[in-house]
DNA sequence: GTCTATATTTTGATAGAC
DNA sequence: GTCTATCAAAATATAGAC
């Protein structure tokens, strides 16, 4: 488990850096969030952390780059279970206030500026739609799917809905159950339309 | 037009400092934005805007509060047409992405701290999910909506769709069409169970 | 109502000793 | 790898003149 040779006593404090990072970042965002104040978290001054992390923007993207799990399952196949994998990542989550807090407040402020988030975010929602488009269409062919509908926008709305409820949790965690409400969603899109629907549409 | 009296003045000036005040929020967010930047951008120094607002704390809230107009519209029957109004508030917000921008991350930074903004989003929160679980259930007793749905799931999906898209929309405005996506959204969760579904309930 | 001037605090970052 | 010391640059807020 330990890790040996020169570095191994920086690599520990790295990770000890990183774990606090996430706590402090999550709970005060990044403006607010103080390099300082990591530092002391770690049991360091603020040069000192500086020594692993040269500047404030390199250690938050560390933290960002860290939590980012991609729901990777390299068991399943590609394709075919992000929906569920989706669903799993949410429910952890709710167990996770401060990674979620981390990512809403992370994801608002790449809209502000062209800082270090934005490029993270972007590439991040351009992977996870491909996924979600890939396995929508999948389940098309295979008749367990709404055949109406188009996979980019159920992609769209199934980011949507986890990132907005993930709001609405943060906000009143007893009362919204995240995974849950996705499930609802999902299978209220999975529906076939009725003959009676499908007719309205000529 | 203009008003009359001692105040005429102060009051003018107090527009134009939330006008301006409501772009540089929007354009940098809370903590990046600057009560000196606001105050130039408005003709004035800091200290003199301190004096129609006396902390940044406060001339935020008053540009939360005057651009919070809740899809009034007093001629319709409440109740009746809350998702029809909330999706013309979204078609609206597309032509003010600075809006926009600061509603996401004035929500998100409301989960951060117990700050102003808190309070605010949470009764806004409240409040917007009354109105559509009212309009939700009208319907289903009209036989107009899935009855197999909970209207308090389906308000909460809308808004957090709502919310998601907009993330969504400003970090790619070109390729994401928020109000066509809600109408899906909306469409597919009006969809009766087809008997085979049913069925599987049992 | 608006200004100038200033007090106070906090932050990110660097230099250099050990 | 960590520290002390320090710099330079913001920011909010206040005091008091006009």
């Amino acid at each position: 488990m330990a890790a040996r040779g020169p570095y191994a006593k920086g690599l520990a404090k790295r990770e000890e850096i990183l774990e606090v990072a996430l706590a402090h970042f999550a709970e005060r965002g990044y403006d607010r969030a103080s390099v300082r104040e990591v530092a002391r978290l770690a049991g360091l001054t603020q040069a000192g952390l500086l020594h692993h992390f040269s500047s404030k923007e390199e250690l938050f993207l560390a933290v960002l780059q860290q939590r980012d799990d991609r729901l990777e399952n390299p068991d399943e196949p590609r394709h075919t279970h992000s929906v569920g994998r989706l669903i799993e990542a949410v429910e952890r989550n709710a167990y996770e206030p401060g990674l979620v807090r981390l990512f809403v407040s992370m994801s608002a402020e790449s809209v502000e500026s062209d800082g270090p988030a934005r490029a993270f975010f972007e590439e991040r929602y351009g992977w996870l739609r491909g996924e979600l488009h890939a396995d929508v269409s999948h389940r098309q062919k295979n008749g367990g799917f709404a055949p109406d509908l188009d996979p980019n926008d159920v992609a769209s709305l199934l980011i949507a809905v986890a990132d907005g409820l993930q709001l609405q949790w943060l906000l009143d965690p007893e009362n919204v159950d995240m995974s849950r409400l996705l499930r609802v969603l999902w299978d209220a899109l999975k529906r076939v339309p009725s003959p009676a629907e499908s007719a309205e549409l000529r």
